[in-house]
DNA sequence: CCTCCCTTGACTATTATTGACCTTTTAATA
DNA sequence: TATTAAAAGGTCAATAATAGTCAAGGGAGG
């Protein structure tokens, strides 16, 4: 069966396989008009084939000279924890962030230092904003899941 | 792809790599000249380019033999940025926090993958929490900057 | 039919570039 | 000294060039 989705799919991955860094940098709009598409083609190609969960990272910039740039990237035993964080939103407390913390220091995922950045992220940040009308204890925990689970994706993304 | 903009951000880059005290002194003219663009094309590379988020210091002078210096500004300690982000709580948009992040990485404060977390943090999580009812612009500005202060003093206390 | 992808297009957001007009400083000259 | 022209640089708004979002419709397989 035909698919323009997958004819786009394969084009690029034939693109960044012949890179010498994993990576390209193309323009949306003279890839859509090679495939004679709707320029928001594109962006549907990449938010389900490109994304994070399939191992790479697409960053772009719109205005003159624009463009958008994939790579991939090597995707490791992280994913668990983001569903977890998911899935458990309203329930991540501190002591909870302090374990997961904990874990990841000892699978060697993040330094010492990084643990204590995401600790003062998700804790020592959420506990000085009495003031910003924000008090319900389960939209606290959502929003501390948010930041950890951002934090996460970034460990994911990351290549050196 | 070609970009004026990039082009002429990198030429002076060199520039100021390539002088003793990272402060060079040119005329907007006779740059705009080289480049065969509109005089405000400097100023507009000025402006997004090198301010002081991105850590530099431009100044310059009208009239016969005027100027325009740009100065990269080394900083020594972190305590000026976090006395910044407590009297601009409420202004600390995304950019800002970009410009900040990278300046810190070339001062060697954070690694990139530090810069990187912290981003993901004051954000990509930001981006996230439209259903946490915590809309307003100034009290998500607020949280980002309590965000960012917290793990800026988790760095300055931290000793290896 | 029903559901799940795919596809499109209208609308929005961001970034770059240019040009018209304004301000400041210096230097020549009346 | 006062005036004025010339030589800088500054500001701002209009336009162009990209990319992003979202909702609606289409079609193939169950």
């Amino acid at each position: 069966m035909y698919s323009l989705c997958d004819d786009i799919e394969q084009y690029i991955i034939k693109l960044i396989e012949g890179s010498p860094d994993q990576t390209i940098t193309i323009q949306r709009g003279r890839l859509a008009n090679e495939f004679d598409c709707a320029p928001s083609q594109i962006n549907y190609v990449l938010a389900t084939r490109f994304n994070v969960f399939r191992g790479f990272i697409v960053e772009s910039r719109r205005g003159g000279s624009g463009y958008v740039r994939i790579r991939r990237v090597p995707i490791d035993r992280l994913e668990p924890v983001v569903v977890y964080l998911d899935d458990n939103e309203e329930y991540l407390r501190e002591s909870d962030v302090e374990d997961l913390v904990n874990w990841l220091e000892r699978e060697d995922f993040i330094t010492a230092r990084e643990g204590a950045l995401i600790q003062a992220a998700t804790i020592d940040a959420l506990n000085k904003i009495a003031d910003l009308d924000f008090s319900s204890v389960a939209d606290r925990n959502r929003l501390r899941a948010r930041i950890f689970r951002e934090i996460l994706l970034q460990i994911l993304r990351w290549v050196e």
